[in-house]
DNA sequence: GTCTATAGAAAGATAGAC
DNA sequence: GTCTATCTTTCTATAGAC
């Protein structure tokens, strides 16, 4: 197809959620303003407005997209055999996917207070969608035999709690691998709901 | 003394900081104006800064106060004999602690970016030092033979992380009183370092 | 599709009256 | 100690030229 003069659609748009995902999560959605975002991707402010409405549905947009992802990448993985096997896919799932993502992890925890009331409700029920993946793996365990959780809906909050602060401290080329941060939580995790 | 007419430092201080910890909390602290918060006060705009030089340093006041009353807090605690009755005490006290101030405890770890070098430097400082008492235990408990931690600095990051996570979904007057909420996260902290 | 220019509102902080 | 008034800056969002 023809391209016009001056067109850039297709790729300013995503340079403009790059710009806006790193930006809010360094500085926080009030404090940064559409003319840093403009700076960044090198247009000027103006020119955002053929991409997004609103400030606000700029952050929606990355929430959604996030929370969509992460749900999807993990349901297109093969469930492991076992309850027990599935919670160790789960940790290490959960870590290496948040590790990849630390910005639109912070954002999804710290600036949903931004979002108007149908936007929040929406991130929300996404939020709860996943952490039922993880409370259905410790049911249906506990039916199993294979975990002694004294609750199961605290159980869930608590190991996701745990793992996604993993996202705060984690820094690449520290002293632990990745491999090694997933050993030891699932070693913590596995210990934490033991029958 | 003499009381001079109009004269209200001592209420409206603590008023101002009560009313900005609780907007900050709630609405972010880049998005929380000078005016909304002496609205909430019954002050004008102006007068605040009669109590604080600038915006930042009221927001650096209300963290380094709850770092200080949390550390001299847990320090004031006698301390248990044994380093599983320590990490007991521990998780019940961070929870109890924390739920008590959950606006203070969201500000601790979402506005810390709002903060200059220095007063950032200043909170992260007490951070540690907090999380060394309990990384301390887990060391002692690792030497007497009563934990199993792979990582004595992981264990204890992630240790605070599931805990914290209390204030995010936390209700009072709800499913759960405070005292079950510490006896589960007590059972699945106390598994995930056993021996 | 992007720019310049700007409307209109609101921000942080200060000065001076009382 | 607080108020009113205001300076100055910055913000989101839009209009119209190119």
């Amino acid at each position: 197809m023809a391209r016009k003069t001056g067109s850039h659609s297709e790729i300013t748009g995503p340079r403009i959620r790059a710009a806006a995902l790193t930006l809010f999560a360094r500085n926080g959605f009030a404090a940064v303003s559409m003319r840093q975002i403009a700076a960044e991707v090198g247009v000027q402010a103006g020119a955002l407005y053929l991409y997004t409405p609103d400030k606000e549905t700029l952050l929606f947009d990355l929430l959604k997209s996030h929370m969509d992802e992460l749900i999807a990448t993990w349901d297109a993985l093969p469930p492991a055999a076992t309850p027990p096997a599935r919670l160790e896919a789960f940790v290490r799932f959960h870590i290496g996917f948040n590790l990849d993502r630390a910005d639109a992890v912070f954002l999804s925890y710290m600036e949903l207070r931004n979002l108007g009331p149908a936007n929040f409700a929406t991130i929300e029920a996404l939020r709860r969608d996943y952490e039922n993946r993880l409370g259905a793996i410790l049911h249906d365990g506990q039916a199993a035999g294979d975990f002694t959780a004294p609750d199961a809906k605290l159980a869930t909050l608590a190991i996701i709690a745990m793992l996604t602060g993993v996202t705060t401290w984690y820094r690449e080329g520290g002293r632990l691998s990745r491999d090694r941060v997933g050993d030891i939580y699932w070693d913590m995790v596995r210990k934490s709901v033991a029958a």
